[in-house]
DNA sequence: ATGTTATGTGACTAAATAGTAACATGTTTT
DNA sequence: AAAACATGTTACTATTTAGTCACATAACAT
């Protein structure tokens, strides 16, 4: 269960790999369009990204004749978010209950420690 | 912005760090009772991964005579969703058209190019 | 004091990952 | 057919990351 979702967690993990997936949202691009906005990068570099993209399911491919375009899928995004973020939104109120919690008690341990 | 949450992304990726997360959920445990659940890991092993998730901010710490307690705290996961996939989640329903529209391209190229 | 327990550090190894360069395939255009 | 173009592949290098081992520090109990 979870390790599907790994493959989307490590393609995200990439800061390159994010912004290719900010480009694809207006809509699909072409593997040529998407190198020419990465001068800093060899075209196979971010061929490769999108390859981790795709296995990941975050990039579908549509082949037409000698160009390849790229969509944005966000499904594995709502996926990641509901099978393993949304437990934790559960926690947010009693997160900040144990910070604060957390807080205080570092402060009563100033009290009492002073040194 | 997206810097700060760079961070988290990574502590995320591995698997490792996501289960000490979910052991942090019921609430804050000693780095040794960690290390006891990772019976396949090095003790430091678990010390490091708890570097890289107290330096993403989603583990706080708080020092009690010779025992070191390690809080979850999910505002950064909060951050992830809200500042990151939020803007996503605004294409889930267009991207499943997209989703479509792909498919029946692809359908309709079998039609003309059967091969 | 001294032994035990819990955590922190330094130096190193092994594997995964990001990257480049050079070459290969396949498609349109002339 | 041949030039031009878009994409794919093979082989290699460098950097980062996950991991271990051995040692150091710090706190509590006797």
């Amino acid at each position: 269960m979870d390790d599907a979702l790994d493959a989307v967690f490590k393609a995200l993990a990439d800061p390159t790999r994010r912004r290719i997936l900010d480009l694809l949202k207006p809509g699909p691009k072409t593997t040529g369009q998407l190198c020419g906005a990465f001068a800093e990068l060899s075209r196979f570099a971010v061929m490769k990204h999108l390859g981790i993209l795709a296995d990941a399911g975050l990039v579908l491919v549509r082949r037409e004749g000698r160009q390849r375009f790229n969509y944005l899928n966000t499904v594995p995004i709502r996926q990641v978010y509901e099978r393993w973020m949304g437990p934790y939104a559960e926690l947010w109120s009693s997160s900040l209950l144990r910070l604060k919690d957390h807080v205080e008690r570092d402060l009563h341990r100033d009290d009492n420690d002073g040194k």
